[in-house]
DNA sequence: TTGTACGCGTTATCAT
DNA sequence: ATGATAACGCGTACAA
């Protein structure tokens, strides 16, 4: 079924059955109503493709992320996702893993399917040079480009992020005021995003006079899913005999694997060593005892870059990049002098 | 820049161009490399929408998930993103939520996509009645349908799934014959798989001939993120009387709630509670003591039927289900009889 | 080995 | 308000 048969049936032509389709005005009411009759008795949709092939686009967006099974990346696809599919765009998904040949490859790949928009979730698609970028200026100059969690200045690129730097600062000086030393920063990704937190550590050690120790800033790089193999992690640094009484982890599940480490080691949490993941994703509440964490407002970032995406897709200006705060979440594994909006909560 | 331009760069027709882009063999060595001097020098990749038009194919699979930041969907989401794309594919993405109009919804969007086979992820898409399934038995006679952990019998439909019934009774019969009495079977979803879960539990209780108590099987309608609920859940039940040595959850989100229960509650694990869950997804080893769950194999699921996919798009003839066994993998929070695999283990 | 011409199913332009 | 017709860019049968 085609829009000629439908056009026969309804004895019209296919512009006319095309205006119906389209919702045109121009069409005398009883037209309309007798076109109606014979799409909907034929179930008829018109051609996606040759739709595209006239408009130069079928509506559809891609997303691609490093690994759409991490927790956190699955929850910004989730969002952004049913926020595009809301305004009518699909969504056609890649997990580039995170080699850099692999992402070019994904988002060349988007190109050829003549996607309309490509969002590129998660901050490890931004290097640290800049030439390691080159590939997403140049897609930049085809079609507009949206990075989630990532910071980039070029025309045509769109970002939202979290600025990572000022919530690890945050939570560094957080576990400082509140008498901890020795805070031991773990991470596991040299993305942007993951230097920008370590800075944020490191600039609140210089800010209270605490020297910056490079074996207190552990980089562990193992499968991002093996807790227990952060747990061996941190059972080795201590028996080579490094002295830490707090984890700042650049993601919960380092966090997790904190607290394993300290209940396999008799050591008592918070009392003797507090933690701090990233993301307050479930494995916080998931982790016994729950585990303090930084909310970076994925839900709003991703809320917001959909915004802007379709925005810019319809003509409209909009702004580049959009920057967000953290939040300290505060559970089970810390206890954080009180800071001013509780002093201020009666309860 | 389109072919006729290119046609012209190179001094040949367009067929030649086409012959040389589909790799065609009756192109003369010299011609073609011509030709692909002037593709390269442009950069030229062909109209996708022109192209789909013509085959009537974008090679492009739809995957619709429930929700795809779930733990375990994300999970099956991303094996089998990676397998079709692998294989030449695109994927596009819909979660439809676990609503039956919204899930008809998406269906129907995929077709009209005109994508080349829909994959429906979870076994929440078949419902307990025949006519719910209704929609995708009509979807079936467009283009063929894949389901991952659901069974149904209808031409152009596949199946890949675990012997969910079979793991669950396994499962319950360990823990009943380590002499474990009173076990409470928690679940939080009534498709079919869940019946299906639920009913393995039931007959090892029979099998047993254990009586198969109402109030020891409890359904939680609470949200799939939160652990605390479970935990407040089971809390409650204590607080009624209600008294269980063992938690059997369909879920490891609802075991680690009941880890959590015990925690707060003074309960030894596993010697006053033995926990199993179902999935062995990163909950179990996040949770403190780890979780001995059910792992169900989707890692494999995922790839046969992406290959049952493949051959059944290449025109091949294909087996309608593929049935795989669960595997119960013991970790902390039960101390199961050793089984024969055990047994015969000299370690 | 290469080229010509048509079909794929829309939308949009221009008459009427 | 409606209809005829030209794009859109590709693949491919058929002809040469």
């Amino acid at each position: 079924m085609n829009i000629y048969d439908i056009s026969k049936q309804a004895g019209v032509s296919i512009a006319t059955v095309s205006r119906v389709l389209n919702g045109s005005p121009n069409v005398k009411p009883s037209t309309r109503r007798k076109v109606m009759e014979v799409i909907d008795r034929y179930g008829y949709t018109p051609n996606a493709f040759a739709r595209g092939l006239g408009l130069d686009t079928m509506n559809s967006i891609g997303i691609i992320c490093a690994d759409s099974s991490d927790l956190y990346l699955a929850k910004a696809v989730y969002y952004i996702e049913g926020s595009l599919r809301k305004n009518g765009y699909n969504c056609i998904l890649t997990c580039s893993g995170y080699d850099h040949g692999d992402k070019e490859a994904a988002l060349a790949l988007m190109l050829n399917q003549r996607v309309d928009a490509v969002i590129l979730v998660g901050s490890n698609y931004i290097e640290a040079d800049r030439e390691g970028n080159g590939y997403i200026m140049n897609a930049a100059g085809r079609i507009p480009l949206f990075l989630l969690n990532a910071d980039m200045d070029c025309p045509n690129v769109f970002c939202a992020m979290c600025d990572d730097f000022k919530a690890m600062q945050e939570a560094s000086l957080a576990l400082i005021d509140s008498g901890v030393t020795d805070i031991l920063y773990l991470y596991n990704s040299h993305s942007y995003s993951g230097l920008r937190k370590l800075d944020g550590y490191r600039s609140a050690c210089r800010m209270r006079e605490i020297p910056v120790a490079d074996d207190l800033m552990q980089f562990y790089d193992g499968s991002r899913e093996d807790i227990d193999g952060v747990c061996r992690f941190l059972c080795g640094l201590r028996k080579q005999g490094l002295v830490f009484h707090a984890v700042l982890a650049s993601e919960d599940m380092l966090a997790a694997g904190a607290v394993k480490y300290a209940k396999l080691n008799g050591i008592a949490i918070p009392e003797e060593l507090s933690v701090i993941g990233y993301n307050n994703s479930l494995l916080t509440t998931c982790s016994n005892p729950e585990i303090t964490s930084i909310d970076n407002q994925l839900e709003t970032l991703c809320y917001q870059l959909t915004k802007t995406c379709i925005g810019v897709l319809s003509g409209e200006k909009m702004p580049p990049k959009i920057i967000y705060s953290g939040e300290l979440v505060e559970k089970e594994t810390t206890r954080l002098s009180p800071g001013p909006l509780d002093a201020a909560d009666g309860r």
